[in-house]
DNA sequence: CTTGGTTTTGAACAAGCGTTCAGTTAAACC
DNA sequence: GGTTTAACTGAACGCTTGTTCAAAACCAAG
């Protein structure tokens, strides 16, 4: 009978998963070798093989696993104002991501990596939560609260802005995370507001 | 004496820094051979140690000189006002990255691929031009010309936002160059003005 | 045509790569 | 306490890696 309690697989498995995620996100996919995986796992590389078909399948496996649950976390489309959606939005993907910089930095640099077909399946997914922003800003704009010239470049520019973040904020540092929350959701609502002068 | 005309090597060296820098940029430095860089310039492995000392110097020489050409063509703090200081620096940023994606793309990828000595000199030379935007911002924001919470944040905020042009702009596409530069010019204009309602 | 120097080849080096697998270990069941 | 089986080891496979270097090829000057 196949043993189901104390079984190390339930243990070793997630450290797998941690040490390449760790990894990966520190020297990049290429330059992780698997021995260097189980080094940091405790293991011999063999044993590595038990959790994973491949080394490029553990990245796959990564990257999707983190796609399925931003998505998952991503607020459903409420009845709330097109304003308070955007800000839901700003806030959610801030905090989400902040909260997985490893996940984040793989999910985004080595879609280089994947092979053609693990490719296509990351982008769909990546491109689902894209839309999701999109749909905000085309509502807003159909009922004149957002003044969008071109809803694809809007919602670009927006996730490029945000997803920066991760690259330079720390829990600890000048700025408490809500605080860098305010700010951008500050600076998003100015971006997809009438300005001032009313110019383009 | 030595021979200048017709060596081979004014025509080598150029070429190995330019299949360098594209098969970097296409696959990560990690996952790039040298032998690769040399079947792309049509000469044998060896051939290449006549051009650079090793890999690593092949990579950091692409990466200065990116950042040096950069704070070469970045536009000197002229009198004009804040204003069109900002306008210009969104336009030459959109503008000079457009020319070269590769080099771009390696700036900012493979920093982590760089040697801690090497990595401190570039991080440095991209400082500099950071810098060059905030002094931008924080001259208006002492002008009142600008309303920006925090100048670093915007800098960092407005920076990631133009380079994501990068990842998906290709001349040719739905919209020229000049109208990506007038739309992200126009976000950037409402991030840094006073906002309509006045929050904040 | 010979000389002199630059550039390139092609083989070699030790080390590391991803992956496989027969064999050992150890824990959970009867 | 013996049996079963999942988990892991450790060695091996063939191949690639960055780098070195003596020898060959090449070209311009004398």
């Amino acid at each position: 009978m196949a043993r189901t309690t104390g079984s190390h697989s339930d243990i070793t498995g997630p450290r797998v998963r941690a040490a390449a995620l760790k990894l990966f996100a520190r020297d990049g996919f290429a330059a992780v070798s698997m021995r260097q995986i189980a080094r940091e796992v405790g293991v011999q590389a063999g044993a590595l093989y038990n959790y994973t078909p491949d080394k490029q399948t553990l990245l796959f496996d990564l990257m999707r696993t983190h796609m399925e649950e931003l998505l998952e976390a991503l607020p459903a489309p409420a009845d709330a104002s097109v304003m308070d959606r955007l800000e839901e939005f700003v806030r959610f993907h801030i905090a989400f991501h902040h909260e997985r910089p490893d996940a984040v930095f793989i999910a985004y640099m080595e879609l280089r990596s994947l092979e053609p077909e693990n490719f296509a399946r990351i982008e769909a997914l990546r491109r689902r939560y894209e839309t999701a922003l999109e749909d905000i800003l085309a509502a807003g704009a159909a009922q004149d609260v957002f003044v969008v010239a071109d809803t694809k470049i809007t919602t670009l520019a927006v996730i490029a802005m945000l997803t920066g973040v991760t690259t330079w904020f720390r829990a600890g540092g000048r700025l408490s995370l809500g605080a860098v929350q305010d700010q951008y959701w500050d600076m998003v609502r100015r971006m997809v507001t009438r300005p001032p002068g009313g110019t383009v």
